[in-house]
DNA sequence: TGTCCACGGGAAAGAAAGGTGG
DNA sequence: CCACCTTTCTTTCCCGTGGACA
């Protein structure tokens, strides 16, 4: 293979990179950064469960955020993505092969003795384990378990809104004071700022035009790893072709190869989340102002009226989905269109 | 300190989507 | 293809909570 012509780092673009810098999820990285504070000053941290659709930066911020802990702090740490290590065992095995530094006999070892293994580990020493998609967990107890040892903190991540319903309640009472983080889509202009990030550290200078990559962050979805996956196999591409910039006709075959993930989910808006979205529009408004709006709206165009609850069941989907942005706390928070 | 009122968890009811066997 | 059952998602009902404000 000869010299590139197009790319200058292909890690970039790969599902394991880790940026240097976090764009656009401000919030959701304090969130993580105080969540585990406590480390620093020998206090046990909260768990953490992080919640969004794919795409919206969970795993990178979680382990941006924990890389940037063992700067200051020698935690053990361990990640298992729940649905590649789907049993029991294999999740503890893993975590005691990332926390130990000695090779672990995998023959004949049974999960109450990898426990054992990991929690002579952390005396003395803290663990932190991000168990990715912990929805496809096959055997919960190995969640009760982890929760039982004091000396670990766990980051749960599942792209499920309520993923944790369906566990034990024994299950849930220990995660009851966990702290929850949800991980909205990204705005198109914000997957443009990743792209042109990821462009800077991967692709040699001058082979992709800015108009180029709004063209891939609109077709996104509100889904960074798919504007990011566009992007790479396209350069692939290109570099194929022998050619010494992205053309536009590159890119576009190259959108269709990414499979969807959000399964549309942007225009499976039903009519009153289209009017809420609607009136924002105009000006921010406070819960009550709206949802009375709201109401006299749907009365007009021949909708049933709906309840107090379902609409803040839609405000808080509509947030998720990033289409709205709440300003605020508790019941003081205002509404406005993002 | 009590009232006000949106918040949000959770259960129950209802609706839609997904199988399966005839 | 339809009838029936199961699973999953949506909406409603119920209710305890907590911060502002008087």
């Amino acid at each position: 293979m000869e010299e590139p012509k197009i790319i200058k780092n292909p890690e970039v673009f790969e599902e394991y990179f880790i940026p240097t810098r976090i764009l656009h999820r401000e919030d959701q990285l304090m969130g993580i950064r105080n969540d585990l504070k406590p480390l620093l000053s020998g206090k046990k941290p909260r768990n953490i469960v992080l919640y969004g659709y794919p795409g919206t930066g969970k795993t990178c911020i979680a382990k941006y955020v924990v890389d940037e802990l063992r700067k200051e702090f020698p935690a053990l740490y361990a990640y298992v993505n729940c649905w590649k290590e789907e049993s029991g065992f294999k999740i503890l095995y893993n975590i005691s092969k990332n926390f130990s530094s000695s090779f672990i006999q995998r023959k004949g070892i049974s999960k109450d003795e990898l426990l054992d293994i990991i929690e002579r580990k952390i005396q003395g020493i803290q663990g932190i384990v991000i168990l990715d998609e912990f929805d496809k967990l096959s055997d919960e107890r190995i969640l009760y378990d982890l929760l039982s040892l004091s000396g670990i903190t766990l980051i749960l991540i599942s792209n499920k809104p309520n993923a944790l319903q369906w566990f034990d309640p024994r299950i849930r009472s220990r995660l009851s004071s966990a702290d929850i983080i949800d991980f909205p889509l990204y705005k198109t202009e914000e997957i443009l700022d990743i792209l042109k990030d990821r462009r800077e550290w991967g692709l040699i200078p001058g082979t992709v035009t800015v108009s180029q990559l709004e063209r891939i962050a609109g077709a996104s979805e509100g889904d960074a790893r798919k504007g990011i996956e566009i992007l790479r196999i396209a350069s692939i591409e290109a570099e194929n072709r022998d050619l010494d910039k992205i053309t536009d006709d590159v890119i576009e075959k190259s959108i269709p190869k990414v499979p969807d993930t959000q399964k549309h989910k942007l225009d499976a808006l039903n009519p009153y989340q289209k009017l809420i979205l609607k009136v924002l529009n105009s000006k921010p408004m406070d819960s009550g102002n709206l949802f009375s709006e709201l109401q006299s709206l749907s009365e007009k165009q021949g909708l049933e009226r709906i309840v107090d609850r379902t609409f803040r069941k839609y405000m808080e989907r509509l947030v998720n989905l990033g289409l709205v942005r709440a300003s605020g706390k508790g019941r003081w928070r205002k509404y406005s269109k993002s």
